[in-house]
DNA sequence: CGAAAATTTGACGACTCTCAAGTCGAGTGG
DNA sequence: CCACTCGACTTGAGAGTCGTCAAATTTTCG
């Protein structure tokens, strides 16, 4: 699986499935992807791609940058998911039509564009990769679903050694983790906000990862130094990921 | 909406959508749906559908009773969503392939199986149905999206009440619904695996309910003087479940 | 009627929140 | 180059929610 080529060919769309699904795409499939995609543009951060309630006429396919997805209380912004580049973002607005959440940027983000019409006409002419933009957004409700479990069965220090170890996942299937860690626009506030915490709770939690060793976050920077450690007090497995060559822990068993 | 009608007429799939996006079905389309289920059948209480990793040549349609999406962790089940009539309860099995999660019977359920076979037909020949099916899978995201904001925001007493109104809107939305609440096969054990808290503590929420005199829950049957203050005190929004008639506070805004 | 499951109650401790300060770091203007 | 400012990060104390352990009571059903 070498990345760095596949996103030389197909700098709009390569890292899209990658590592998954995306070995079931042909040549032309792939070809025919990256032509979708009409036009790009480059946000900035805090830029809200589409807001709750809204309509759309295109889905966006985040190119580079990172994203959450948002929904707003009172007094508190809840972010249920997060986006890597290679994410087609809001391709559930295609079927959705409205969303039922906001999609925003975290730090700068490149993002192309595909209109609504194009999706049609391949539900029309291939059913095979429609069929793969729609496991793309059931994806999402996969990592809903561990993320509800997640939430109901760790604490804090746990909680962020899992949302850790996930995007470390995600980032390396696309191609853009280090092998000590990985790099991130998030500050601790974000952290919070995806781990259902306060702030000033998110910031202990981390105090404990840093003096127990497990990860040391610092300016977006997460550097680990025993990955398996990580995943083992995160209670982290990412057969929810649906990754095309599962673990040697899946291999055992259902995906965990 | 005459439910009763739809159902006398579809007795499969009538519950199919309704209340949401059934109304875009043409009659051709709803009786090519209902000709879809092949064969039906009578689950026992806590027949498993479907397991975490298991592939399926087929979908199912649930025609009568209650299930429960879950997820095991070592020592707990959590569920991380329910299913009531109309509801297609793992056609995302179709785009995934390999679920991550179980799909559980709670009380005896009727089924309707769709071969997988007969989906691909649909998706070659009808993109308009085939995109409601993707529609159909997105409303689960949608309601795990909301779930994990209430399981951050809220107390357990609010949760519980939450899930109260979501049931309660639900069953309204297929016709199987009592102007002063709704019966369930749920007891206090299946409640606190809903919303992440003990037996133990759900079954003080529960009496704290029923001190304030919001909802009384006895045996499965959920009694409520005051829907209002039902929905107001779990701060519950309908906008989520993306209803065909938007309520009055949804017109107001986008989806709360 | 008896057994199993579901529900209820009480005491204590752990996790997390709120309120209140205080420190550190990057970018700006003098 | 330095003072300033704003946001992000850090620390401490007290209160509330919820889990655990232990046990009693009620309901269901064979």
């Amino acid at each position: 699986m070498n990345n760095l080529n596949e996103f030389e060919r197909y700098p709009k769309t390569g890292r899209f499935l990658a590592g998954r699904a995306r070995s079931q795409l042909s040549e032309a499939e792939r070809s025919r992807m990256e032509a979708l995609v009409a036009e790009t543009e480059v946000l900035e951060h805090g830029h809200r791609v589409i807001a709750r309630g809204q309509t759309s006429k295109h889905s966006t396919m985040l190119i580079e940058g990172f994203m959450l997805r948002t929904l707003e209380s009172e007094n508190r912004r809840h972010a249920v998911s997060f986006h890597v580049p290679g994410d087609f973002v809001d391709l559930h607005c295609f079927a959705l039509q409205r969303l039922d959440h906001n999609i925003d940027c975290v730090g700068v983000a490149k993002v192309g564009y595909v209109p609504h019409d194009a999706i049609v006409q391949v539900m029309r002419d291939d059913p095979e990769l429609a069929r793969l933009f729609w496991f793309s957004t059931l994806l999402d409700a996969a990592m809903h679903r561990r993320w509800i479990m997640k939430l109901e069965q760790l604490t804090a220090p746990c909680r962020i050694a899992h949302i850790f170890a996930e995007i470390w996942e995600r980032l390396e299937m696309v191609g853009l983790a280090r092998t000590d860690g990985f790099d991130t626009p998030l500050t601790q506030i974000d952290l919070a906000d995806m781990c259902g915490a306060t702030a000033i709770h998110v910031n202990r939690a981390i105090a404990e990862l840093r003096k127990t060793g497990i990860a040391d976050f610092r300016r977006g920077r997460v550097m680990v130094s025993d990955r398996e450690r990580l995943k083992e007090y995160g209670d982290f497995n990412p057969g929810y990921l649906y990754a095309d060559a599962p673990s040697v822990v899946d291999i055992a068993g259902p995906p965990a």
